[in-house]
DNA sequence: TATTGTTATACTCTATAACTATA
DNA sequence: TATAGTTATAGAGTATAACAATA
């Protein structure tokens, strides 16, 4: 098998992978009442760390007119609360409730869960990491996200 | 950095990668002319052995309804074409066109195009590609597709 | 009766543009 | 005048349910 046809399963394989990685975590999140937007937004709020909403759209890489939608659904669950900034009257802090912080405690475990690398000894991992690294290093300029 | 925290950075790498890779298809799909979805039901087409859009749907894990949207646009474009078959008057037998084939070539060229993976040698490269076996094989089960 | 493809409809996700209330 | 958030609108993707033609 040369270079070509090597790379070509690798990426068919890294498409597979990644599906099946997907898809488990949209299933989890439905299962907390999550839509996969919702859950990734409430993913990227720092519960010790309030922030606007314009923060939110940055670090999900959309415009801020979705971040609205996504954040009335987080609201209307009670999972976060919008607050007006007294400092900046114009801006609203996005802060976690309680039941926020729990419900955002299962997205973050799914989203880093490794059931899928069950596979592999702790050594193939760390290789497997090396690699991941070498390639993401190299090859993904600014513009990518983890959407 | 024990294994759960190893795993879980590979998760979060893995799904940079290949949202890089999907960013890098999706504008080239866009360059054709064609709709990521669309790409997608074009590249499951074998212009060698034209088939129901039954089956499509099948490949392509959505339902019937869907693929009647995805085949107007490529027949709109000139790429496909539906006929009845004789056999069974009610299933429609698409055919990739001439102009489809060639650009199909071109979803099928990026589909498995691997600028990406430039910064591995070929021994890193088999490494990975054995990795990603092992991890697929062993986690993916019959529900995975490719989308 | 069962199946193929289609239509109608709805929901999610995303984008653009225009609006409001602040600054 | 510029910015934060919102609203209105549109297009892509997907799903369910009902329908026509055919088997």
């Amino acid at each position: 098998m040369d270079r070509a046809d090597l790379a070509a399963d690798v990426v068919r394989r890294l498409a597979h992978v990644t599906a099946a990685l997907r898809h488990r975590q949209d299933s989890v999140f439905a299962e907390l009442g999550l839509t996969p937007a919702a859950a990734r937004a409430l993913h990227e709020l720092d519960p010790d760390r309030p922030s606007p909403a314009r923060d939110l759209a940055e670090r999900l890489g959309c415009d801020r007119s979705n971040v609205t939608a996504l954040v009335d659904k987080l609201e209307q669950a009670g999972l976060v609360e919008r607050r007006t900034d007294p400092a900046d009257r114009r801006q609203k802090t996005l802060v976690v409730t309680g039941p926020g912080r729990g419900v955002r405690a299962g997205v973050v475990e799914v989203m880093s869960d490794s059931r899928l690398l069950a596979a592999l000894s702790d050594e193939e991992l760390r290789t497997l990491r090396d690699l991941v690294w070498k390639v993401s290093d190299d090859g993904c300029p600014e513009q990518c996200d983890t959407r």
